[in-house]
DNA sequence: CGTCCGGTTGAAAGGAGTCAACTAGCGTGG
DNA sequence: CCACGCTAGTTGACTCCTTTCAACCGGACG
């Protein structure tokens, strides 16, 4: 059952309801599954800031710059970095349409890390004042806005056991299934996809050199794991990518 | 300014109501500094569940069970950790008092790590669903709340940087930063404490192996920057050790 | 007193990094 | 339209940091 499904079976959702409900923000594909009716839907939608358009390259945010809003993609797509004392960056994730960003910045009402559109983007703004406040009387937002933010730890998590204890090889295969599920759970392809970010943005985000990700490339492509071709992917095969994830299948 | 003079800072908070308070559950020593009055502390109490001891080496929940409660560290150490598809584990976090666990089970209702006692520790339980259902009429504790959530967010990011760029030397140094600023902000000295944690538990978080660790430590020993007594810790060079953690002192 | 466990130290091995040369694709401008 | 230069990516050779393997130490405990 995809994620679409999922939604047209909540009660009283029809397609068409959909379709006006999700061109408005990425916020309400987040939220449908979650059992908010129809009523809960507009009283997002009056919080919900204008659009804003990131063009590939555009920062979104910076480190520091106050916390007003968190954003939700609707288009497009984003990589979050820190910068480390000595200048240098580590990019902490990846992200894709449908997803929230800036939860980061809640703790300390200054945005703890950068993000930057890989490609031309399109986001809400959501205030986050006004959303606090709805949350007040909306018990069914609340819970998913926790289990939003719950999710971004656990996410973490699983990033913190892959820099901690895989190989390299591991990291890339780990990597790969990890946007092929997303790209699936969105109703897209598993098997053929455009990376969106560079060899230098992957290498930074798995804790390995630029060198390092293209001699992966090379070689899961020579085990026919994989077809390339620039940033375009296509996995041939996917058992064995994720039996190399999960450490079952030792890769030499 | 230390956090107990920011605490008796609060309007209405004597040094006798802050021992009674603190004395019932870590969770308001997290409180107190954000804005509760008496009142909403009280509010709190209510809901607060039974104490629960839980001795060296034994386990507060485990990967899989299902979520009901977070725990507030009232005492003692925990370390939590994830265990790899092949049986690995990874250590994600060391907790002490005052700070939050349980907080990555809400995303799916099930704990994604396990919690174990580095030493002898108590909790306070804190039912998630009356909490939830506090949260709603008290905008200060839910504000506290998603800070909460959200500093956990942060803590993952700098482990994500510090595993994804950081060499041996500079991922140690900024582990013993840590410790130390964690036992300075709850009065306790940044300069001499005790590592609760052992040698193969500081790898397995650092992703380096027990041996790196041991010779980091007479690394460090033998440069004169600490002083080391089998898990206790002496900082004698906090600037230096700083530096390296920032990457400013390149450490051969 | 022997054994076990946590920790230390040394020597060798290996995986990823560094350095460097090279290729391909792409936009710009003559 | 082609040449040029720029950027992103690839590939090879060598280096080096961390791991691995192994021996050893010392305190706790039965």
């Amino acid at each position: 059952m995809t994620q679409e499904h999922q939604i047209l079976a909540m009660p009283g959702m029809t397609v068409e309801n959909l379709r006006a409900k999700c061109a408005t923000c990425s916020m309400h594909q987040l939220c449908l599954p979650m059992g908010l009716d129809m009523g809960d839907m507009d009283k997002l939608d009056q919080i919900i800031g204008r659009r804003r358009k990131v063009v590939r390259g555009g920062t979104l945010f910076r480190i520091g710059d106050p916390f007003t809003n968190l954003y939700a993609i609707r288009l497009g797509h984003f990589k979050t970095y820190q910068i480390n004392a000595n200048g240098s960056e580590q990019v902490t994730g990846f992200q894709m349409a449908g997803e929230l960003l800036g939860m980061d910045a809640i703790s300390a009402d200054r945005h703890h890390c950068s993000a930057e559109a890989l490609e031309d983007s399109e986001v809400c703004e959501i205030p986050f004042s006004s959303l606090e406040q709805l949350l007040r009387d909306m018990p069914t937002l609340l819970r998913h806005f926790h289990r939003m933010m719950s999710q971004e730890i656990t996410r973490e998590q699983s990033v913190m056991l892959l820099l901690g204890n895989m190989q390299a090889t591991q990291r890339f295969a780990a990597f790969l299934v990890n946007l092929a599920s997303r790209y699936e759970a969105r109703g897209y392809s598993a098997t053929a996809f455009q990376l969106r970010m560079s060899r230098e943005e992957i290498g930074n985000y798995l804790g390995l050199t630029i060198e390092s990700i293209s001699r992966l490339l090379a070689k899961f492509k020579k085990e026919g794991l994989i077809r390339v071709s620039n940033r375009e992917i296509e996995v041939l095969n996917p058992t064995k990518l994720k039996a190399i994830t999960a450490g079952t299948e030792v890769c030499n």
